[in-house]
DNA sequence: ACTCGATGTAGACATTGTCGACATCGACGC
DNA sequence: GCGTCGATGTCGACAATGTCTACATCGAGT
């Protein structure tokens, strides 16, 4: 229950699923995150991501409500939860907090 | 050998020894994860997390010059490496460009 | 029928994150 | 002198994340 921290890559694929507003579909978010950040993973390793994002509570997701069926499963749509965006949100503060003054090129 | 990802708590600690400069000690490094990002971690976790990054070659460290030994140890002063400075800075490009648009209150 | 693309699932394994327990040495108090 | 304490650093174990390949299903073409 513990709040726990958001790993590099979770936070990546909760701010893709941000982007694409409710068209975050898993295919959709590779591609979000291939183009954003050029990090380009295996959908395996995309779905295990947000298979324990959601058993963490920091997402849901509803089959697709347009077109049911387009493989053998109906594709999911996925949504940020409030708790997940709290948490990115921290996340980001912490790391803000931590660039502070050294965005200049001098220190760097 | 391919460029790998810094995990979330490695760019903490990066970070943290950018901002102490040649200030750098563990404890120190500890001070300045809590008091500025609110992590706080065991000295253990802190030294796991150093010595991988070592041996990635993201950082390093010499003991320090003044004071020589204060424990059964001499203290290490760390820095981060010309590597690690750009594997940050690779690693912030990619969460700006996620977050672009993100941040006003609306969308989320 | 057969193949292909869009989905999603399962299991395995590598990398990171995190601890607690241990070891050393100087300083302090008694 | 001897025990204790704080500042260091080291180790080994285990939990959480990151990542892949192989597998299974179903509709649309050919």
């Amino acid at each position: 229950m513990a709040l726990r921290y958001l790993g590099e890559f979770e936070q990546m694929v909760l701010l893709a699923i941000l982007q694409l507003k409710d068209e975050a579909f898993a295919l959709s978010i590779l591609n979000e995150l291939e183009g954003r950040a050029g990090r380009s993973v295996s959908r395996g390793s995309l779905y295990k991501t947000l298979e324990r994002l959601e058993s963490k509570g920091y997402l849901t997701w509803a089959p697709e409500p347009g077109s049911p069926e387009r493989g053998g499963h109906p594709r999911r749509c996925f949504t940020v939860s409030r708790e997940g965006v709290a948490s990115l949100r921290e996340s980001r503060v912490a790391f803000n907090r931590l660039w502070e003054g050294l965005d200049g090129a001098a220190e760097v």
